[in-house]
RNA sequence: GGCCCCAUCGUUCAGUGGUUAGGACACCGGCCUUUCACGCCGGCGACACGGGUUCAAAUCCCGUUGGGGUCACCA
């Protein structure tokens, strides 16, 4: 068997939303799975639409994602005159013809078709007989035209076999002489994606079921051109809530990969949760530790033939996307090597400037970093609370939540003393461990007869900020001796209400 | 509207003739506990409908309904 080749198209008219994420994913995955090459290319051709700062956006979105392409990306556009060359051998073999029908001419016949209810409204194939005195005079009129692909009824119909949707066949009577040339001689996408994945040497055509109608008549031309038809497998589509096409204008950010990379999502754990929008390897499990797990376990006969909806929901405080895709991410977050996970805290660290180089140079501070990460982020979700939640761990200047200052702090005046108190008690200690914090505190508690819970939860929120978070010993040791008193007796005088 | 595709809990993914229809997320309880999480235990909750075929149907066939795609000189 040849080579596996297979390609990412995207057209560059904005970022990379989830359903183009998607389609890459999966390609790549094939790729990967099977052994072959994944080439990217531009769709760049006409379109005022796109943009080279979109196509920027969609590299980015894709490198992000850790999606690599062993080819390109090729421009399309950079390949206007092999397709223009493909219409032309088409048209000199017959096959394909000048149609000089205005626009305005096939909108009347569309709407006399449809008022006169018949079921077939496309092109009546009037240009098609047209006597070369006829064509000699519209073109001495100088009038515009479009080149139009023959469509041979006599064949009775096309068929392909989908490697998601299984065998597919439409007859051509459904099929009229489709524009294959535009009348200002950019050749259209039917015709351009076929000579590009011809020269490309696709053996796959992994793309969205949106494509599905037009399979037909590219099977058509790859047939006409005299070359080999690719496999083609169309993927389900991704819908909103409501059922409607994801799409960037209609949904914004949410849809965008951008706005998963900015709120704190792990590359990986986000290609995790596309994975499985429609996909799945026959068993129940959803989550792939690394690429390699879920690339031994991808099969094209696991990709589903219905839609699937992106549960995101709009405007919910608590859930910012699809609840599975934040659960997913928390998994991977605090399952995966700590190790790993460390250069993307650092990230974040560094981009709220509250970084510092000796947690990556090895030794005491490195483990003491690590340390901390294990600990505290077992209750995150992103990537981003590192620097918002746990940021009393990597900083001294933290805010103190309102809600934890009134419940905890506030509780009761005498905290004002008490924590001093738990500050001495605390400083004299030889050794500080779990075991000796836990003693000294449990110790003043019972001198003071007090409930444990007031004066823990009050250290918390005084050290931290926050009214949540780990057990008070294990923020001690995390805080260290010098700190942990410090910030004790700091922030006392608030229990007063100042 | 024509043509095409699809149809299992709210969402997602299993289940391809015989299952108490399963897992995950979400939701609701409980346990754990100094808080919040995690974790554990439990609950709620689906085969769209109607006909067939069969001893037996979520699984096969037909129809209906519902949803989606597409009907461009966009890609």
């Amino acid at each position: 068997m040849s080579e596996i080749r297979v390609r990412f198209p995207p057209s560059p008219t904005g970022y990379l939303h989830i359903g183009g994420a998607r389609t890459a994913l999966y390609n790549w995955l094939l790729v990967k799975k099977l052994g072959g090459k994944l080439v990217l290319r531009i769709e760049d051709t006409d379109e005022e639409r796109s943009t080279e700062a979109s196509a920027q956006a969609i590299l980015e979105g894709l490198e992000w994602m850790g999606i690599t392409w062993d080819e390109g990306p090729y421009l399309q556009s950079d390949f206007a005159e092999e397709h223009r060359a493909a219409a032309d051998e088409l048209v000199r073999q017959g096959k394909a013809y000048r149609c000089y029908c205005t626009r305005e001419e096939l909108a009347a016949k569309r709407e006399a078709a449809k008022a006169a209810k018949q079921s077939f409204q496309g092109y009546d194939g009037s240009c098609r007989s047209l006597s070369e005195d006829q064509r000699a005079l519209l073109e001495d009129q100088g009038r515009p035209w479009v080149v139009r692909f023959k469509v041979d009824r006599g064949e009775g119909a096309v068929s392909f076999d989908d490697l998601v949707f299984g065998p597919t066949e439409v007859s051509l009577a459904e099929l009229d002489d489709f524009v294959i040339v535009r009348s200002n001689g950019v050749p259209l996408y039917v015709l351009s994606n076929v000579v590009d994945d011809h020269r490309d040497r696709i053996t796959h055509v992994l793309r969205g079921a949106d494509h599905l109608v037009n399979t037909p008549k590219q099977v058509l031309l790859y047939r006409a051109m005299g070359w080999e038809v690719p496999a083609f497998a169309h993927m389900a589509l991704t819908l909103d809530p409501k059922k409607a096409k994801i799409s960037k204008r209609r949904h914004g950010e949410v849809v965008a990969v951008q706005f998963y990379r900015d709120h704190g999502f792990l590359p990986w754990a986000f290609c995790n949760f596309m994975a499985l929008l429609g996909w799945s390897a026959g068993d129940d499990r959803e989550i792939y530790e690394t690429p390699e797990d879920l690339i031994q376990a991808f099969t094209i006969e696991g990709m589903a033939k219905r839609n699937s909806v992106f549960n995101y929901r709009k405007g919910d405080p608590k859930f910012i996307t699809d609840p599975k895709a934040i659960h997913i991410n928390a998994q991977h977050l605090r399952t995966m090597p700590v190790e790993i996970l460390a250069p993307h805290v650092k990230q974040q660290l560094e981009a709220a400037s509250i970084w510092s180089d000796a947690w990556d140079a090895g030794g005491e501070e490195r483990d003491w970093f690590l340390r901390t990460l294990e600990l505290v982020r077992v209750r995150y979700n992103f990537l981003t609370d590192f620097v918002t939640l746990a940021r009393a761990f990597f900083d001294d200047d933290y805010p103190m939540e309102e809600k934890a200052l009134r419940k905890s702090l506030r509780k009761d005046p005498a905290l004002a003393d008490y924590l001093p108190r738990l500050a001495d008690r605390l400083d004299d200690l030889e050794i500080f461990d779990l075991e000796t914090t836990e003693a000294a505190l449990r110790a003043l508690v019972d001198e003071l007869s007090i409930k444990p819970g007031l004066l823990i939860n009050a250290a918390r929120v005084a050290l931290t900020g926050q009214g949540v978070g780990p057990g008070i010993f294990d923020v001690f040791l995390a805080l260290g001796q010098a700190r942990t008193c410090a910030r004790l007796r700091e922030k006392a005088p608030l229990c007063a209400g100042e």
